[in-house]
DNA sequence: GTCTATAGAATGATAGAC
DNA sequence: GTCTATCATTCTATAGAC
């Protein structure tokens, strides 16, 4: 198998090259670590092993850089919202949704604070229109159509309950399978859904 | 009433002085927008209306204000945890514990992002020594004795979700009060507490 | 307690050789 | 695609006058 064709097979975001998906990725472990705004250039290009004017020749600025980050992230969950939407309104659908999010929380636990609470990122969210309708969508489909304040505040405090939890100190040295399966369970006891199966994440 | 005795009774620490209580204040609320790595000296002296040299007077350094900032804001919990431990553990001590840990977050929802996520205020909270003992103090008392699995990942869902909560999107337009009452009840259901009275949180 | 002025390092970003 | 060298700007922090 060619190098470009392990790339598209195993990349995140098909129009980025293989250089640039290394960048973006370390990247993002950085900005886990330390915040983007706590994050420099310098420190990428370190962990790169190479120098600033490199990784500007892979992304023209910072910003470049955060986006698509953020973007091969969000990319992740892209297929899930898509099922869960086809799927239409409906507890099943919920129940998948919020299966395979956990999944992923508890996967790519140390860049979900970034994406949920960084400053920097919050800012991206909020300007960038495919992140808004992603956040958008993302939202609708936590909500499942209802939208009474007990519906609202109980999927706002779920959203934050799964990312938040992840990285909790308390649940620090739990197997990931253990975590997921209890996350599951929870939420699905403070959702009220019925819940399926043995609630095991593979 | 005197200045100086005014900033006693409303100041979050007797050890500061008014300008420095001033100073803090205005960082956090610096902090809570653009994170403290993308807060400048220059940004708090310029909000202030002074220059950066009169702000190097209050505090030696950049760390200091964030100290002091960050100190200022967990003393409003300090009571409440007092109370909770001295109450013993028990759903009465907890619940009264989570009925102010909730207002406190609804009122102070804008700051709440920063104190549980900011990577500069993590390295804080796990560096110094009264942090340290402090978040120890509020998981032991989330947790209520228990040592469970189950237990451990509920106490870190809730505290993320009450923390999350306050500043999601969804419930952005909410009026606290009604915010406050629905995350108590919520979190009631959640813990499997009897709830008492009607929730509201005044 | 505030100011002007500045030191010294780091930042994001660019030019041009190889 | 990577390098050296550099730019302008910003950063934290300090010195010293008022």
């Amino acid at each position: 198998m060619s190098p470009a064709r392990a790339d598209r097979d195993r990349a995140d975001l098909g129009r980025l090259t293989e250089a640039q998906t290394r960048t973006a990725r370390v990247a993002l472990e950085l900005f886990a670590s330390h915040g983007v705004n706590g994050t420099s250039l310098q420190m990428i290009a370190d962990e790169l092993g190479v120098t600033k004017a490199a990784v500007y020749h892979q992304f023209r600025t910072k910003e470049a850089i955060v986006v698509a980050a953020v973007e091969m992230e969000l990319t992740r969950l892209e297929a899930a919202l898509d099922a869960a939407e086809a799927t239409g309104p409906g507890p099943q659908a919920l129940d998948a949704l919020l299966r395979q999010v956990i999944d992923l929380a508890v996967a790519r636990h140390r860049l979900v604070g970034t994406l949920q609470h960084d400053p920097a990122v919050a800012r991206l969210l909020a300007e960038h229109e495919p992140f808004q309708r992603f956040v958008q969508r993302l939202s609708h489909a936590l909500l499942g159509g209802k939208r009474s304040i007990e519906a609202r505040v109980r999927a706002a405090m779920i959203g934050s309950a799964i990312g938040g939890a992840v990285t909790h100190p308390l649940v620090a040295g739990l197997d990931p399978d253990v975590l997921a399966a209890q996350l599951l369970r929870q939420t699905r006891r403070f959702l009220d859904l019925p819940g399926r199966g043995t609630g095991a994440s593979g």
